[in-house]
DNA sequence: TCGTTCCGAAACTGTTGCGTTCCGTAAAGA
DNA sequence: TCTTTACGGAACGCAACAGTTTCGGAACGA
């Protein structure tokens, strides 16, 4: 079909054929002006032509690196932050403090926040979404899986306890109080929910859950 | 304007002027159509000719009664079971589990789970939104309140204990699950929730969080 | 210089959906 | 019977949006 064709949506200066290559910066600035979108309307809202005007670049200038709106969506959306860094503390209680001080403080400051709630209602009605959803939501728990599991290494918590289920009672309250609108959780009580649930998973610990063991 | 109106959503036979009265059944049909439309497809997909074809009625017909496609979609989504009954067993903790596994397999079951996914993304871009988001989970939080109240005052928690932070935190996680497409929270693991968080509220609260009281 | 591919901008096509209007018909009161 | 308002159904105007094409012009290799 197309000659020198680089669908990668980098718009680096990697043309062979022959021809004027990629502007690069017109690329970069196609996915910052994707992300502003994004994060001011949501995935609902999301237009292609917003984004073009946002950009100060042409509607075929976009299609040229990204075939669908969706395709552009999903890496726009990919790239929105809410990093979250492992604090290492020394302190299982310390660490999941940051984190989840951090995860609120983001969801309420960063594009990720709104990006998330759109998703959430995507895949509810729209099956496409839901492996991107779940796959989001599990790289942003395996950072503070690690966190938790190094507690349990340390001897704070009980040698069975289920780290899956401890981090979806932690930060379930964050984003339910999140996502609904609710007052944000700030740093105490962050700290009465980090302790609260320490304490429990410890002193449970010797009432095992005949449960399932909930692969998540 | 029109003469004999009477704008209620409410289809009833009420007329005052002169000409055929209204069929009652008629918006009948249309609002359990409604919900249909929005279990299907959520707010998003909700599209007013879409309720006309699932009841058989005439757009006008619609029209005649909601004015905007807005207002009918408020109605049918206020309508949206979730009913959660007070089960009032004389046990906090078994009062507490029944609430949660209701919670979750209506969430799964019924219309309303879809429906609140995408009332949340809504109002994360929708300012008008937010204020009915915030109606509809403080109004079912309101029977669970009730429960857990009951709870302190027969001593099974702490006198000072924050009643509306410790229905944040296991509703959370049941929301949070569901909301993400994560693995349901089942009877077992509801049982391991509350008794874990009942556990950490009640030796959580010799060590008195210093935050801010939270008037959610 | 020539051919090719890029650029931003704009026009265009096709679809979808809100809200309105008109049709022929039905049900009420006067 | 006559007037008024309802009904289902269909069409319409209008706007928004995805994706394509066309335009004049610019940047590259040959």
């Amino acid at each position: 079909m197309t000659p020198g064709v680089h669908t990668t949506g980098e718009g680096a200066t990697l043309a062979r054929g022959p021809g004027r290559p990629r502007d690069a910066r017109a690329g970069v600035a196609i996915l910052e002006a994707a992300a502003r979108v994004l994060a001011a309307v949501g995935p609902q809202g999301f237009t292609v032509d917003a984004v073009a005007a946002s950009a100060g670049v042409g509607k075929a200038t976009i299609y040229r690196r990204w075939p669908t709106r969706a395709t552009l969506l999903l890496e726009a959306a990919s790239r929105l932050g809410l990093e979250l860094t492992d604090p290492d503390t020394g302190s299982l209680r310390d660490d999941l403090v940051e984190h989840l001080v951090a995860l609120g403080t983001k969801l309420r400051t960063t594009p990720s926040g709104p990006m998330l709630a759109g998703i959430i209602s995507e895949a509810a009605v729209n099956d496409e979404m839901r492996p991107h959803l779940r796959r989001w939501v599990t790289e942003r728990r395996a950072v503070a899986q690690a966190t938790v599991e190094r507690g349990v290494a340390r001897g704070e918590l009980p040698a069975g306890t289920d780290v899956g289920r401890l981090l979806d009672l932690l930060g379930g309250m964050v984003f339910f109080r999140f996502l609904t609108n609710g007052p944000a959780v700030e740093r105490p009580e962050v700290e009465w929910l980090v302790d609260t649930v320490l304490a429990g998973a410890r002193s449970a610990a010797s009432v095992p859950a005949d449960g399932s063991p909930d692969p998540a």
